[in-house]
DNA sequence: CTGAAAGCGCTTACAG
DNA sequence: CTGAAAGCGCTTACAG
């Protein structure tokens, strides 16, 4: 496969490499049958724009970077996924780099990663986007950087959030709905900001109900589903036990589900359980989990848009992009009347 | 952040940017003297060479694309991982690029990005490794392409895999020496090349043990937990129950895993199952389940390897590099006694 | 509306 | 062991 440059379509089409640069990127100024006719050309020869020369020549690279903590997780996942879907759109290409804050020479990495490959703009996910030091290298480099669920809204050119304490809040309400008062609460790990959202959800709900929290139903757990089975056995155990548990996230309810299994008490009968996210593992149960839908693959989605976005190009660092996107209650069999 | 090139260490060394670029990559020929101090300004001025730059003139590109179909799968998170890991030991950037080949244009696509980001080599994951019309578009790129997990020997320059036929064979036997003789398979998608290879497994250690395998327990899911739970009823509810069932993937044993407990059936002492993958639905599980660890990661790390092993790309073309992959059966409580 | 010149930051091929 | 020259394939800045 003989690679084909702009020179050869400019031969082919009988102008000169500029207008041929000029068609390719969609530039005014061009006459329209000349245009057409370099496009017959493009398409013919099935013509590629070489990225590294477009790269070098621009100071563009076309390059994102999306900056994770763990590539593996499920969450990780679906953010990829809507990066992904975001950058194909507008001809971007996405390139993944793990952060392991726990590494020596992490931060030599991600600068690494910011001047060798030339990013025209990053994503940084949860719970890294909340790291400081981390946040720090980003804004020192003046790389375009769109945060996705921090804690607050922190010197970047953008970030792109759902409302976790309001979610958490409808989601304590539709179980007071149904009759619950002992509620039980499975807190995510301090290290993502968004447990503490949810929390302060939970706690509202219950405090604008009239309801008292006892504080042994309030319990944390790390988002593992291992976590959910501990820490159920320790609130079924409790005296009086609770008739719903809400876990702050899928894995965790999916423990809490199995350690109800364990020891019979049926679900959504004797006791209700409710967990957030939308993860696989609260469709694989029985009964499916009542959850939260996030909107994960959205909200990165939506930060390829900020960062690719000419208009929102032109103003960053003077201006930031904010954006809240909705999530959704979705009710499944794992919840029922007190 | 000012942009340091090589002139400026060029520069502030003293020597020509034709030596900094010797150092830079390690070449011979560099007095010993003359190298320390290049390094040193390089540290100093913490230069990172422009990868584009690099590229356009070596007509190397440091980047590996990852060919995916569903970058959302648990799989594909596990390979990705892999890849990354791999890629970065040997300072190259992963591209991840999902194939969708129900889309129009999915050959323009792929093709666009071969050209456009002159990868150095692509790692094509299952199910698409097995299908012949893009690895028609590899073959005819000329692009170094390894697979992981394909059905057969394709021409390709690598494959890695892991032996699924001697996997669940040796799951079966483990079934078998339980004292299991009627046993359930439930077979993955015809799309997936592996679930063939699977089934062989089972089937042939049926056959050695002189056990007459009963066509009513053999159903074919598509590793989803929901056709787990389905075909689980429909195994669950033959006149003569299995003792045990041999799920192709660890989604489809969740699935009848839960479809027992709801019908009462204890596990594993009234039923016995076990998965295949070491997925985390697996562990999720209670009692957790038994299957067989596929090393994913390492099977993508080695793929690397082979694209970036400058003795395996001299040789590339006229050799091709073939590795099997350990697996590892992993006893859990969802198996018992008969 | 179009093109000739210069340059992005490296590496290749060559000379010494 | 080291460097000067040329070029990779585009785009920028400028001229017309």
């Amino acid at each position: 496969m003989s690679i084909v440059t702009i020179k050869d379509v400019a031969a082919k089409a009988g102008v000169s490499p500029k207008t041929v640069s000029r068609v390719i990127n969609g530039e005014a100024y061009v006459r329209p049958e000349v245009r057409e006719l370099v496009q017959k050309v493009v398409a013919e020869l099935d013509y590629r724009p070489n990225a590294f020369a477009r790269s070098l020549s621009s100071s563009r690279s076309y390059l994102l970077g999306l900056f994770i903590d763990d590539p593996v997780s499920g969450y990780a996942t679906d953010v990829q996924h809507g990066a992904l879907i975001g950058c194909r759109q507008r001809s971007y290409h996405l390139v993944v780099e793990p952060v392991d804050l726990t590494a020596p020479d992490w931060e030599s990495q991600v600068r690494g990663s910011i001047a060798a490959l030339r990013l025209d703009g990053a994503i940084v996910a949860p719970p890294i986007c909340d790291e400081a030091a981390l946040m720090a290298v980003f804004a020192e480099s003046g790389l375009p950087t769109v945060l996705v669920a921090p804690s607050s809204a922190p010197p970047a050119s953008g970030t792109v959030r759902m409302d976790d304490r309001r979610a958490a809040q409808e989601m304590t309400e539709y179980l007071l709905g149904l009759g619950h008062r002992r509620i039980g609460f499975v807190q995510g790990p301090i290290s993502h900001s968004a447990s503490a959202r949810r929390e302060e959800g939970f706690r509202k709900a219950m405090a604008a109900a009239g309801v008292t929290v006892d504080e042994d139903c309030i319990v944390r757990g790390d988002f593992s589903s291992r976590t959910g089975m501990e820490l159920g056995e320790r609130l079924l155990a409790l005296p009086e036990r609770p008739t719903a548990i809400f876990a702050s996230n899928d894995d965790m309810a999916l423990g809490v589900l199995i350690t109800a299994m364990k020891h019979g008490i049926s679900v959504p009968e004797r006791l209700s359980v409710c967990g957030f996210d939308d993860a696989p593992s609260s469709r694989a149960a029985w009964p499916q989990v009542t959850t939260v839908r996030q909107p994960k693959a959205e909200m990165a989605a939506a930060a390829v848009d900020i960062l690719v976005n000419p208009q929102f190009r032109q103003k960053a660092g003077d201006e930031h992009a904010h954006l809240m996107l909705p999530h959704e209650l979705i009710l499944r069999g794992s919840t029922g009347p007190a």
